[in-house]
DNA sequence: ATGCTGACGCTGG
DNA sequence: CCCAGCGCCAGCA
């Protein structure tokens, strides 16, 4: 049996390129729905490069932080640049955004 | 062990 | 539409 937080690692690490998940799907499927802030949490420590953060997004659809890094802790240009960048990178894997910026979850 | 924080989610005003 | 409050869970001091 693993940890919450071990689970949630593997799921993460075998997002298939192209497909994004939810913070909430990412716990659903690491046994706990409610969990999502812990998602976020183990993300954050868990600054790994193996790690596809970027491919977690919230439930808006509106991504966050990637490689350690928050976007709430960023400000405005940056944070825009910073956004931006990793909505290229995913389109470049195929994800598609709306004219709001964000991802388009299928 | 206890309390606070946070890359969250949902409901209500 | 924007903001506040509540719940839930893991990590850290």
């Amino acid at each position: 049996m693993k940890s919450f937080t071990e689970k949630v690692i593997e799921i993460v690490k075998e997002i298939p390129k192209g497909k994004v998940l939810k913070y909430s799907q990412v716990a659903e499927k690491a046994g706990n729905k409610k969990a999502s802030r812990a998602v976020g949490t183990i993300m954050r420590n868990n600054k790994v490069p193996q790690i596809p953060c970027h491919r977690v997004v919230k439930s808006d659809g509106n991504v966050c932080g990637y490689n350690g890094i928050n976007a709430k802790n960023l400000i405005n240009k940056e944070k825009l640049d910073f956004v931006e960048a990793k909505m290229e990178l995913l389109k470049e894997e195929g994800i598609l955004f709306t004219e709001n910026g964000k991802v388009i979850f299928s």
